[in-house]
DNA sequence: TGTACATCAGTGAACGCGCGTTCACTGATGTAC
DNA sequence: TGTACATCAGTGAACGCGCGTTCACTGATGTAC
C-alpha cells in the first residue's frame, strides 16, 4: 500500500497538484482496481474509501475523477464488456492455420478452468454484473445490455454460428462459472464437478 | 399494509401478548416476506425494517424470532432450496402415464417462461442467490451449497440420468434466467431471445 | 527566460443518511396458587 | 373455578457504524505577463 502510494504520487512523496500525466496514470489506476474489485464483490460491496485505498490514494479525491460512484460502476462496466469483446475479436479472428473449433475450444476450457474461477482480477462481465445490475441506475443497466448484445454478437461471429447459438453457449458458460464460484468455498470437489460437467458437454459438441 | 397488520395481530388492534399459534404465524408471516423479498433483491438489497412492515410489522420485534439478520437469511436461504427440491419431486415422481421426457419439458419450460422471469415472488434459489452468497457467512454459505447438491440430486432423479447431466442442465437454466433477468429492464427483445434458445436447445436435447 | 499568480489533484475531517441492533416499555396471555 | 402475577411479542425511540459525498486546505504545476 505504501509502494502504491508511492507510485500514485509520481514517487514524490508528500506533494500536490500532480501533473497532467500523473493525473491521468492515476484515474487508470483507480478505474482498474474498480474493474477488479467490482468483479470480485459486485458494485455494493465494495466501498469508495476501498478503491482508492487500492490505488494508493485517499477517498477523498475520488470526486476530482469521478462524478459520483454510480458514474464509476458504469464505466467500469462498459470497460469490463469492451475487453471481453476484445477477448473474443481474438478467437474470431484468429491466425490462418487455426481451426475455428481449436480456438473454441481453447476460449471455453480457458473461461471454465479452476484459475477463471479462483482469479481475484476482473473476469467476465455477465458473472460479476448480472445480479446487481437490476439493482442499479438505468444507465447503468443500459450500458449492460449494450454490453451483452455486443458480447453475443462477437461469440457469434467466432462459433460462426447464429445468435441463438450464442445466447444459449453464454447461458451455459455464465451459468457453469456462476455456480462454480458460489459453492467454491464450501465445496471444492462440487465446484470442479459443476465446471468439468459444463465444459465436457460444450466442448463434445463443439467436435466435428 | 395497514390490512395486514390487522392480521398480523391476529384482528384485535393495538393488543400486547399475542397467543402462540398468532406468534408462530406471525414468524412464518415474516420468513414468507423474506423469501420474497431476498429473491427480488437479494440478501443485502433488503432492510430487516422493510421485511417487517411486509409482513406487518414494526422491525423492533424482529429479535424476537430470529438470532439476527444473517439467522433469517440461512433460514430463508434454506427453505427455498426445500420448496425447489419439492418442486423437482413432483417431476421425479410424476403419475403413471405421464412420460419422463413430458414432465421434464414442462419443468424447463415454466423455469425459462417469462412468467418465471418476471415474477416478484420466490423463485430458483440458485439465481437468487449465487452472486450474494460468497460474500455472506460461512453458515450461509454452507447452507447454499447443501442445497445446491440437494437439488443436483433430484434433478438427475428426475432427468435419469448421472450427475454431470444435471450439472450442465442447471448451468443452463441458471445462467439463461440469469442473463434473461438482468437485461430484462433494458431490453425485453434480448431477454425473450436468451430464454427462447436456451428453452430450445434444452428441449431439442429432451425429444427421443 | 524569469517572475507572480491562479489552478487543481490530493488530503483528511466532517456531514447526513440508512441500516442492523438494542432497549425501556406495554398489557393481554398463560400459569401458579 | 377464580385470582394474582410473571411472561413475552410487539412498539418505536435510540445507538453505533459504515458509507457516499462535501469541503476547507495544501502547495507544486502550468500559465500569463
Amino acid at each position: 500500500m505504501c509502494q502504491a502510494a508511492f507510485f500514485a504520487r509520481g514517487g514524490f512523496g508528500n506533494c500536490m497538484r500532480l501533473s497532467k500525466e500523473q493525473t491521468a496514470e492515476n484515474r487508470t489506476r483507480v478505474l482498474d482496481a474498480a474493474l477488479g474489485l467490482f468483479a470480485e464483490r459486485g458494485f455494493s460491496g465494495v466501498a469508495v474509501s476501498e478503491l482508492m485505498a487500492e490505488a494508493g490514494l485517499t477517498h477523498g479525491g475520488f470526486y476530482n475523477h469521478f462524478e459520483s460512484k454510480a458514474a464509476l460502476e458504469a464505466e467500469a462496466c462498459g470497460l469490463a464488456f469492451e475487453r471481453a469483446v476484445g477477448a473474443l475479436r481474438k478467437v474470431a479472428a484468429r491466425p490462418a492455420g487455426v481451426e475455428r473449433r481449436a480456438a473454441m475450444k481453447l476460449y471455453v476450457e480457458r473461461y471454465l478452468s479452476e484459475k477463471a474461477r479462483d482469479a481475484r482480477g476482473p473476469s467476465c462481465p455477465m458473472v460479476a454484473f448480472s445480479a446487481d445490475v437490476s439493482r442499479e441506475s438505468a444507465e447503468i443497466q443500459k450500458r449492460y445490455a449494450l454490453g451483452v448484445a455486443a458480447y453475443l454478437d462477437e461469440l457469434a461471429r467466432a462459433m460462426e454460428a447464429g445468435r441463438p447459438q450464442a445466447m444459449a453457449l453464454t447461458a451455459e458458460l455464465v451459468g457453469a462459472l456462476t455456480l462454480a464460484r458460489s459453492v467454491a468455498q464450501t465445496d471444492k470437489a462440487l465446484s470442479k464437478a459443476v465446471l468439468d460437467a459444463a465444459r465436457e458437454r460444450i466442448v463434445w459438441r463443439l467436435a466435428p
